[in-house]
DNA sequence: ATGGTAGCACGGCTA
């Protein structure tokens, strides 16, 4: 089956695209981040009419975050307690994905929109680190719960300097911040491992600003990312980063990052 | 030249 966790920047502004994503990939599982809608506004229609089923944490102007899976989901969970400021940037579901192959059983996903941090001089950036802290502790528990666990999404951190386009350009910045590396290493050594990596070349970006031709330049980020529960390790098979979707698709404009996406079984 | 662009929502914030 294969996973796939994309930023969509507003899921109102990429409706189309995103259905045309399913049509032409059929990804099993899509997390996708920044819907920028409330629940209830969410289209689900979008994904139920092409066999989905649809968990929503939403909320109006920014972030939010949904999974649609062709398994049904269960024991849907949503926020991250003390630790979002009622910020809707995490949600996560447990699936029975059949053809995967019985070491794996039930599987955990949890889908993240983090903080991105603004400047390190602002309170975003305290936020950004206190985040990843509650993030961290709910981890923890989640890895003690569940024998499967895949977390994906927009972590807004660039783990290497093979995973920033110029490492120059973010000295003392958010996204490659030493604070951030050790949160996402404390992260790692829960037990989680970068199932992406692996299987790229170094210097494989996710993301893109919009401004100044960051794409046409290729000056890029590797913020996007899918993290595997130890034992699933053995069971990535394929992963990717689907580069042409950050191009624009006829009238229809791209988001600033790509789907990132791996095959498990 | 602290720029540039996109989305939300209609001025300014967020990324």
């Amino acid at each position: 089956m294969r996973l796939v966790t994309w930023n969509c920047n507003s899921l109102s502004a990429r409706k189309e695209l995103v259905g045309l994503y399913l049509d032409e990939e059929k990804p099993d599982v899509l997390c996708l981040q920044e819907l920028k809608l409330e629940t209830d506004k969410v289209p689900r229609e979008l994904f139920e009419s092409r066999g989905y089923h649809v968990a929503v944490h939403g909320q109006r102007s920014w972030n939010g975050v949904l999974i649609a899976s062709k398994f049904p989901l269960r024991d849907i969970e949503v926020g991250l307690p003390l630790a979002d400021l009622g910020e809707a940037r995490l949600i996560a579901a447990t699936l029975d994905a059949p053809g995967t192959g019985s070491a794996i059983g039930p599987l955990r996903v949890v889908n993240l929109y983090c903080p991105q941090g603004q400047s390190v001089e602002s309170e975003k950036f305290a936020y950004k680190l206190g985040f990843y802290d509650g993030l961290i502790a709910w981890a923890e528990r989640a890895r003690a719960a569940y024998a499967s666990l895949v977390v994906c999404g927009d972590l807004n951190v660039a783990p290497g300097d093979d995973d920033v386009w110029d490492t120059k350009q973010f000295v003392d910045t958010p996204s490659f911040h030493p604070l951030e590396h050790q949160r996402l290493a404390r992260l790692l050594a829960l037990g989680f491992h970068d199932a992406v990596r692996p299987h790229i070349k170094p210097r494989t970006f996710t993301f893109w600003d919009y401004r100044g031709g960051a794409f046409r330049f290729d000056q890029g980020l590797r913020i996007d990312h899918v993290l595997v529960s130890k034992s699933l390790v053995p069971h990535v098979s394929e992963a990717w980063v689907a580069r042409p979707w950050r191009k624009k698709k006829g009238e229809l404009t791209p988001s600033d990052h790509a789907p990132v996406g791996i095959r498990l079984g």
